[in-house]
DNA sequence: TGGTTGACGACAT
DNA sequence: CATGTCGCCAACC
């Protein structure tokens, strides 16, 4: 299993009306200093409600394309999150998820 | 292998 | 608050 595909795996179980960060993804998976690579990951994903995903700043992150950003906003509206100045009031909708233990003492993952 | 590339984040200015 | 810098790290080539 790959890291790309714990990522996805675990974007999955955002709830609607719920949002993660990068940051927070990469740590539950037991990786705290590979936001960035959650980031990587979540580049080519499909099927996997990927627009839940901001910055630490509850603001959505920089891209190729700014209609993917304007999306993403939108999305986020329809199912009823709040942003407050250009970001989404992380206080109130952010997804409290389970710490998983996706990888060996030895650094490699499970699977 | 080894260098490059980012949908990041913490800090300094 | 807005930028810039720097460390990080999985994927890609």
């Amino acid at each position: 299993m790959s890291f790309r595909a714990a990522v996805l795996k675990l974007v999955k179980k955002i709830p609607r009306g719920r949002v993660a960060t990068y940051g927070q993804l990469a740590t539950l998976l037991g990786r705290p200093r590979s936001a960035r690579a959650v980031g990587q990951a979540l580049r080519r994903a499909d099927g996997v409600p990927w627009h839940r995903v901001v910055n630490a700043q509850g603001g959505i992150s920089r891209r190729s394309r700014m209609s993917g950003m304007m999306t993403q906003r939108i999305l986020l509206e329809q199912e009823g999150i709040v942003f407050r100045r250009g970001r989404v009031v992380l206080v109130r909708f952010r997804w409290q998820g389970r710490r998983l233990n996706l990888f060996r003492n030895d650094g490699i993952l499970r699977g």
